[in-house]
DNA sequence: TATTATGTATAAGAATCTTATGTATATTTG
DNA sequence: CAAATATACATAAGATTCTTATACATAATA
């Protein structure tokens, strides 16, 4: 998604909070939202989109519905009940690990005099 | 690390971080500060630890120095001159990228009526 | 007409982590 | 005293997540 490897493992997260904000968006969609919020400093590739929202649809947590816009294919996803209770957890998730990284920053730097 | 995929590319971060706090430190060391500082919510595992441990030394960023305390062995690292320098990148990136996971999540929620 | 934008997809390989196992000494508990 | 726990390091197999590259297809722009 960057070059920073901070970012790895919180795709899935990102997913599910934009559709749940959202209710349904394209792959596309997604990736172009995402660069807009983080000005353009995170830029998720397909080669981990596209896996990460099959998989999501494979646990039950994504529907999808394809629509034809202009000729061409688009796949809308939207989380399932249980995709949005699921969101719940990870959002929680994402802000102990915030505020655990934050703990771990914030511990005051070795003083030099 | 946890359950939560979200540490997952965190480690070297964390682990440079408390160098740069704590001069030195060994592995044992830095499992317990964490699990401290974090309340028990973070637990490094030394599957984890000691091969990052040792890519980090492979790297230049960390040096080593053996100790031997009570008949057992300890290994301090500590950050070296890159290593100090590149801690400095490391924890940028890092404020960039809860900064970017903050502007994600705290985008406003469908709002229901 | 060629490039860029839109749109989805997969495969090979890299990076990071979990889980399990191994070794060894010191301390605490039953 | 024996067993379990704590301290301390290490690695190997496999899982997960991602990058990079490639592929296909249509629409819009240069």
């Amino acid at each position: 998604m960057k070059n920073s490897q901070l970012y790895k493992g919180s795709l899935n997260t990102i997913i599910m909070k934009l559709l749940e904000e959202n209710g349904k968006m394209y792959g596309y969609e997604i990736t172009q939202k995402v660069k807009v919020i983080t000005q353009g400093e995170l830029n998720i590739t397909e080669g981990a989109l596209y896996p990460a929202l099959h998989k999501l649809e494979a646990e039950g947590l994504l529907d999808v519905e394809i629509e034809k816009v202009d000729n061409r294919m688009r796949k809308y996803y939207k989380l399932t009940e249980s995709g949005q209770r699921e969101t719940v957890n990870r959002l929680s998730e994402l802000e102990d690990f915030i505020r655990n990284m934050q703990s771990l920053v914030n511990a005051s730097p070795k003083l030099e005099f």
